[in-house]
DNA sequence: CGGGTAGTTGATGGTCATCAAGGGGGGTGG
DNA sequence: CCACCCCCCTTGATGACCATCAACTACCCG
C-alpha cells in the first residue's frame, strides 16, 4: 500500500468522486480542511487493507476501483458482505477493532482518515455526521436485501438479483447503462463468495442463463445482460 | 394498535428503557420536547405496525416486548432480518419508503415519533444524531455477521449463533445471564425465518442439540443452554 | 368434544456442494 | 518464440444436507 500525504490544497477540489461521497457535505471554503487529514493510498489487486479484527484506526473513502469487504469462519469459508464502489466510506465500526476485512479487487485508490482526525471533523462540521447517517442507512437497507437473498433465494435468483444490482451500480437512478453491457471486475470466487453459493454453481448458472438467451458470457470479465425482464423475473422469485 | 398521545411531561422521564436507548442522548433539562413529540403504542402478539414498502411517515422505539423486521418476496417466502429488543430504534430508512416490514412478537409497546418531528429533534440536538449513527453502525455490524451466517454457516452453526446470540442479548457486556436459562418470545417459524432454514430443521437441530447434552428444551419457549463450550465450538464452525 | 395452532418426528427427494478433470489465457523464463 | 506453470473458469459425476411432504402429539380455546 503505497502512500502518499494530502498535503496539497488542491487534493480534495479535484477529487473526481467528491460529489458522489460522503465529502460533498463540506462547503468549498472548508475543502483545505478535508485535505489536510485526507491520505491518498493505491492499493494493488488482491492486497488487503483492513483486517478483521485489528484494531480500527482509519476510515477510508474509495475513489476509484472496487473493495471487497468480507467475514471469515476460522476454518476459512469467506463471506463477501458486499463491494464498495467509488464514493463508498468505509470503517464504520463503533468498536475499536473492524469488524470486517477489505480487499482491493482490481486497483483500488483510497483516502485515510485517521479516527482522531475524523472525530474534529466531525465536530467541526455536523452535516458530515447527517451524511454518513444516510450512508449508514443505505447500507442498513443493501444489507437487509442480501440477507434475503443469502436466507431466501435459489442459486439462479440469486446471480439474477447479483446482475440486476450491478446494471444498476454506481449509476444515478433512472438511468439503466449502456445497453446492460457489465464488466465486472470481481472473479467467480468473489461473485460465490458474495452471494452465499460455490464458484461451480455461479459458472453453471451462468451457462444456464446463457443457453436461456438471458445474457452472454465474454471473454475476461464481460458480461451483457440481453434480457432484463427475464432477470427480473428471476430475481423476484420465479425460477 | 392503540395509541395514546405523549402529552403528560413525566412520560420520557418515567421510562424504563431510555437509559439504552437513543432518548438517553437528551439532558434531563430537555425531555419535555420529548414527551411532546413521543406517541406510545400497544402492539398484540402477531400485529404488525410497519409494512414494507409503505411510506415512512415515522419513526419508532420499542419499549417493552420484541419485535421481528423482515422483508418478503412475492410469493411468500420471509427473510427476518433482526429482532428488535427494548431500546432498539426502527425505521431507519432514508428514503420514503420503509424497506422492511415490523411486526411485534409478543406484546409490544412502542414510542412513535413522525418523520418531520424527529428532524426538528435531530436540527436541535447534534448528540441525537450521533447515537443513531452508533445505533446504525451497530446494526450494520450485526447485518454482517448474519450474513456470514446465512451465506456460509450450517443449520447446526446457525442455530448454536442464534442461541448464543440470545443469550448476550438485551445483557449489558460481560454478564452471562441467569445460568442459561433463555425464554424465547418467537415461534420456532420466527427462528427458521431468521436463520434461512425450515420449521423442520429448527425443530430438529434443536432435538439433536438435546440428545447432544447442550441444551433442554423447555415447554412453551423456555430453553436451557447447558453447555456454552459446545454451542461455541459449533458455532464458530465446527459442526 | 371439535377445531386450530405449534411442535416433533419420519420418509423422500431436490438443490447445490463436493470431488474431479480439462480448457484457455497470461505471465515468466529458458 | 515457445514451453511451462498457474490461475480462472467450465463442465461432468456423485453425494450430502436440508427442504418438502406427511403423520402424529400436545395444547389452547370455543
Amino acid at each position: 500500500m503505497i502512500g502518499s500525504g494530502g498535503v496539497q490544497a488542491d487534493f480534495c477540489t479535484t477529487c473526481t468522486v467528491r460529489p458522489n461521497s460522503v465529502c460533498s457535505v463540506i462547503e468549498p471554503g472548508d475543502i483545505s480542511r478535508l485535505a489536510e487529514v485526507a491520505v491518498e493510498s493505491i492499493v494493488p489487486p488482491g492486497r488487503g487493507f483492513i483486517e478483521e479484527g485489528a484494531p480500527a484506526t482509519d476510515f477510508f473513502n474509495v475513489t476509484s476501483g472496487t473493495v471487497k469487504l468480507f467475514k471469515a469462519l476460522p476454518d476459512g469459508r469467506r463471506q463477501i458482505t458486499g463491494f464498495a464502489a467509488p464514493g463508498h466510506f468505509l470503517g464504520l465500526a463503533v468498536s475499536d477493532s473492524y469488524a470486517f476485512g477489505a480487499e482491493a479487487v482490481d486497483t483500488v485508490r483510497v483516502c485515510r482518515f485517521s479516527r482522531e482526525k475524523m472525530t474534529e471533523l466531525l465536530d467541526d462540521f455536523p452535516k458530515l455526521e447527517r451524511r454518513l447517517l444516510e450512508e449508514a442507512s443505505n447500507e442498513l437497507v443493501a444489507a437487509q436485501n442480501q440477507m434475503l437473498l443469502l436466507g431466501r433465494k435459489t442459486a439462479r435468483e440469486r446471480v439474477a438479483s447479483f446482475l440486476l444490482d450491478q446494471m444498476h451500480a454506481g449509476l444515478p437512478p433512472g438511468q439503466d447503462g449502456n445497453g446492460g453491457r457489465l464488466h465486472l471486475p470481481m472473479t467467480r470466487g468473489d461473485i460465490a463468495d458474495y452471494l452465499g453459493l460455490t464458484i461451480e454453481t455461479v459458472s453453471r448458472t451462468l451457462s444456464w442463463m446463457r443457453a436461456q438467451g438471458m445474457i452472454e458470457v465474454g471473454k475476461g470479465y464481460a458480461i451483457t445482460v440481453l434480457s432484463v425482464a427475464k432477470l427480473e423475473v428471476l430475481a423476484a422469485g420465479n425460477g
